[in-house]
RNA sequence: GAGAUUGUAGCUCAGUUGGUUAGAGCGUCAGAUUGUGGCUCUGAAGGCCGGGGGUUCGAAUCCCCUCAUUCUCCCCA
């Protein structure tokens, strides 16, 4: 028997955790709520078939398959053997696998949507927090099961619905005090660059290219620019345009001038001056910065697209979203369109560990531990203690009669900040004692007053 | 899929040119201490040295294979 362990890239949460982690869930689940948001839960998994090409051919590797039950029967030998040489030939096929683990949120959203739109009031506005499943290689700030945690709105074009996604970004950062730059640029200026240097199929080659840039840095992405086909000339030009600096109103303005009257990309900054006009006072902590070197991988975005930089931290995005067209037409149901948002569930954490923004309450578990000294004492505590618990104090009675010390000791490894004691001189007199630990002060209370009234600081 | 890294007690890690019975700190348990904790002292339990094979009189140590970990690239949150 080898000794138990966790699956790659999975892990267990422990108390503290699951408590930090309910903290940040709890916090934006109330921004979305506010903002008139619903909730959705989908099933962990969902038919292949909804899963397979939406991701791309490598996401498609990634997707984490599900053997099919039954295979083992006579019957289905002949079958199973023949198909699975077609898996074996990098195929997926039916007879051996038909579900697989959900792989991110939008999907099966887009899936429910084109399910349910009969039903749907629209706009419909949803948000979700669930698990995902990819089977990637584990790295840092990476896992092969973590949580998503999106919000998207369905069924309009109208860039209100940007702005409100920007105000629940800058809301939930700034309730979790994380100091971020909301930063935002516009898929149609990405475009506009494309046909300007001379070609809109060039598009995907220029936005992953342009992506990597935090990373890499100017002189490496020129580089690859040129391995994907583009000219010196033209390479100079999106130089140019990732060079823009200054002010919100001044890149505006030098972008203005780089893009000429490309009509494509006059609408992208026309919508982008817009949320940046509209959105008016963030709250504190927070601010909206257009970053025209803000690309995304993920190329169904047409529109706006969102990206959270946390401040003061050396870490990745924490979050990111954007406008999409038509995200169910993959299910037959055209002209939808949405836009989303996604919190990084996992690099906030990180985040507000490392800064030490998780406020001290997040922490408590049981309040008063009721010390066990004797079979008497022990059943008379046990009454007080249902007493205290029927007035919503969480309370619990040490499991066995045992030396003081053990009992202090366990307070304080459980992190319980008072103790009450109730031994043979305390039952005869109607008494208890409560003590604090942190301080070491306590106090001689009478039972009754005790039981109706007393409350942890 | 490619490259690197590390596997020794529950945890963090020592372990000499290959040499007798593999160590420390922390934690756990017991005692000093039968109604007042944190400190201190004493003691105990706890190990197929990741697994398999090889070299050798002798392997935690050297070689090969394998599994696992962590990190980087690809891609992504």
């Amino acid at each position: 028997m080898s000794k138990p362990s966790l699956p790659q890239g999975t892990r267990d949460f422990s108390a503290q955790v699951v408590r930090k982690r309910s903290y940040i869930f709890q916090t934006i689940r109330q921004v979305f709520e506010l903002y008139g948001f619903q909730p959705l839960e989908t099933p962990a998994m969902e038919n292949l078939d909804t899963l397979m090409g939406k991701y791309g051919e490598e996401g498609d590797k990634l997707i984490f398959k599900i053997l099919n039950n039954g295979l083992d029967r006579p019957e289905k030998h002949e079958k199973a053997r023949a198909e699975f040489e077609k898996v074996l030939a990098g195929r997926n096929v039916k007879e051996i696998t038909e579900r697989a683990l959900r792989y991110d949120l939008t999907i099966p959203f887009a899936r429910y949507v084109a399910m349910n739109h009969g039903q749907l009031t629209f706009p419909f506005k949803r948000y979700q927090m669930q698990p995902v499943w990819r089977a990637d290689r584990p790295q840092k700030g990476r896992y092969r099961e973590f949580y998503q945690c999106d919000a998207d709105v369905v069924g309009s074009n109208s860039l209100l619905n940007e702005l409100e996604l920007v105000h629940i970004y800058a809301g939930a950062f700034s309730k979790l005090k994380i100091p971020v730059e909301i930063r935002i640029n516009n898929r149609k200026i990405l475009a506009a660059l494309a046909e300007l240097c001379g070609g809109a199929d060039k598009l995907t080659d220029i936005t992953i290219a342009i992506d990597k840039l935090d990373k890499i840095g100017i002189d490496k992405v020129r580089e690859e620019l040129g391995q994907r086909g583009l000219q010196e000339g033209q390479i100079d030009q999106i130089s140019r345009y990732l060079g823009i600096e200054g002010s919100n109103q001044h890149k505006m303005d030098q972008l203005q001038a780089l893009l000429g009257n490309n009509a494509l990309g006059q609408a992208g900054l026309a919508e982008l001056a817009y949320l940046i006009g509209e959105a008016g006072t963030l709250p504190a902590g927070t601010q909206l910065v257009a970053d025209f070197t803000l690309a995304r991988g993920l190329n169904y975005y047409t529109g706006t697209i969102f990206e959270i930089k946390a401040m003061g931290v050396q870490m990745g995005s924490i979050g990111g979203g954007g406008r999409y067209d038509d995200l169910t037409g993959l299910f037959g149901v055209p002209n939808i369109p949405g836009v989303g948002i996604s919190f990084g569930v996992d690099r906030i954490y990180d985040v507000m560990e490392e800064l030490n923004l998780f406020p001290e309450e997040v922490q408590t578990g049981t309040r008063l531990l009721f010390f066990n000294l004797g079979a008497a004492e022990g059943s008379a505590s046990f009454r007080s203690m249902q007493v205290l618990r029927s007035r919503g104090i969480a309370c619990e009675l040490y499991h066995e009669p045992a030396k003081f010390d053990k009992q202090f000791k366990y307070a304080e490894k459980k992190g319980i900040p008072y103790v009450a004691m109730m031994g043979a001189q305390e039952l005869a007199t109607g008494k208890c004692v409560v003590k604090q630990l942190s301080t070491g002060t306590q106090e001689t209370l009478d039972l009754s007053a005790f039981e109706a009234g007393w409350q942890p600081a």
